[in-house]
DNA sequence: CGTAGTAACTGACCGTAAGTCATTTATTGA
DNA sequence: TCAATAAATGACTTACGGTCAGTTACTACG
């Protein structure tokens, strides 16, 4: 019964055809400005074919988004995967969450939506899963490393490894957003280059995390990065 | 020519009902759900009255959000005008905004919007600039005193006002949203209170920005308040 | 083959809501 | 009292999300 499968994986080769155009309309013209009739002939589809494979524009928002997360989960499972000590590995994770955020603008943009409360109930509930499921894979490659450092004794104890992530996670994340938005009035007003900011808030952030002991190898880590290059 | 003032008054106060009428609808609803029609019919007036007096949906949006900006302005200016030390005002307007969040949390919610980028565009430039002069004015309060700081030496001076302002506040700010939308969701699978998250956050920031003097003048801060109650 | 049965697809249609505008109503000043 | 102006109305247009009766394409079986 080959014909069960074939017909499976065309479904399926279906459903990612419609994300694709979906996302081709979504990054040029955000949730609200694209319409579905837009998104069907991108897809070379019907408006009633996208239908059957997703319930709503907002559930294809998210599965477009879900991309976005799979990406970012992926470059963060790879530094977390690596052998470099522990300190060395969460300033990579903090660099790849900025550059994710630079050369997946797009995607990072979609990633408030989910943030929403009131974007919640537009989506069905199986949406929802999928989404939340995503959101705990990327956070557990950060939790577990910062339970490796409270562990080895380099990150405050008196944090749990969740409080710590959310601590960097947050800061960082609003920075970007706010980049996004408005990077351009804060150069010419103010004379101030968020991205610039954006650094030394990591750093300021993460030295904050850090024990005596933590902070002596993170001083280390640092002058041989600077050797190296 | 008592008059001409007179209807002028009488504009004003119906552009007050309007939004009064607005807020009602988009606390309750939000703006997606919410509709002209229904504010409208809670204002007792027609939808082309509306139209009247604001001309888009969104515009009428941002006129409540504007309210909501008000009432932060207030108490941060009011804490600015006080005469304690600066760093205790700091510690103050930190407290405050995350009192205006608790409190006003409604309000709170709509400031996301006029941070997003595709939203400025349904938008009428009058209204931007509206809104525009009214984050300066926040804005304005927070520098100001961070400035103080910096030329009394408290605050390192390797940042700028600016700067450290908007690292202070975009770690508060991130939090806020992420309490606002999943607060029981980290509860249950994390155990984190995140509002606890949020204090330890603001503490961490703000002693990261301080110098050792500031550091210095900030503990002897804590235990005169500590004293006191 | 032919044909019955099923799955995939279509697009005309429906309901709703933003925004408009010709018309009506109220107010003013002579 | 009445013309002129300002304020308010709500029926109408347009646009879009979502539906569903009908069509097409494919499969399996006689």
């Amino acid at each position: 019964m080959g014909i069960q499968e074939r017909k499976e994986r065309e479904k399926e080769h279906r459903r990612e055809e419609i994300i694709t155009a979906a996302q081709k309309v979504f990054f040029e013209k955000g949730l609200q400005t694209a319409t579905v009739d837009e998104i069907a002939e991108v897809a070379e589809l019907s408006k009633g074919t996208i239908y059957l494979y997703y319930k709503s524009k907002e559930d294809l928002y998210l599965a477009v988004m879900l991309r976005g997360k799979d990406i970012l989960a992926e470059m963060f499972e790879s530094i977390v995967a690596g052998s470099e000590p522990v300190l060395l590995k969460l300033v990579k994770l903090g660099e790849a969450y900025q550059e994710f955020f630079k050369k997946h603008t797009k995607y990072f943009r979609m990633f408030r939506f989910f943030e929403n409360p009131q974007f919640h109930t537009q989506v069905t509930p199986e949406m929802n899963e999928l989404c939340s499921q995503s959101n705990q894979r990327v956070w557990k490659s950060v939790i577990d490393l910062l339970q490796e450092g409270i562990d080895r004794g380099l990150i405050k104890s008196e944090l749990k490894a969740p409080e710590a992530a959310v601590m960097l996670w947050s800061s960082s994340t609003s920075l970007m957003y706010r980049i996004d938005a408005e990077c351009d009035r804060w150069k010419n007003m103010m004379g101030i280059d968020l991205e610039d900011v954006l650094l030394k808030t990591r750093r300021l952030m993460f030295e904050a995390i850090l024990t005596q002991k933590g902070l002596r190898e993170y001083q280390m880590l640092l002058q041989s990065e600077s050797l190296q290059s």
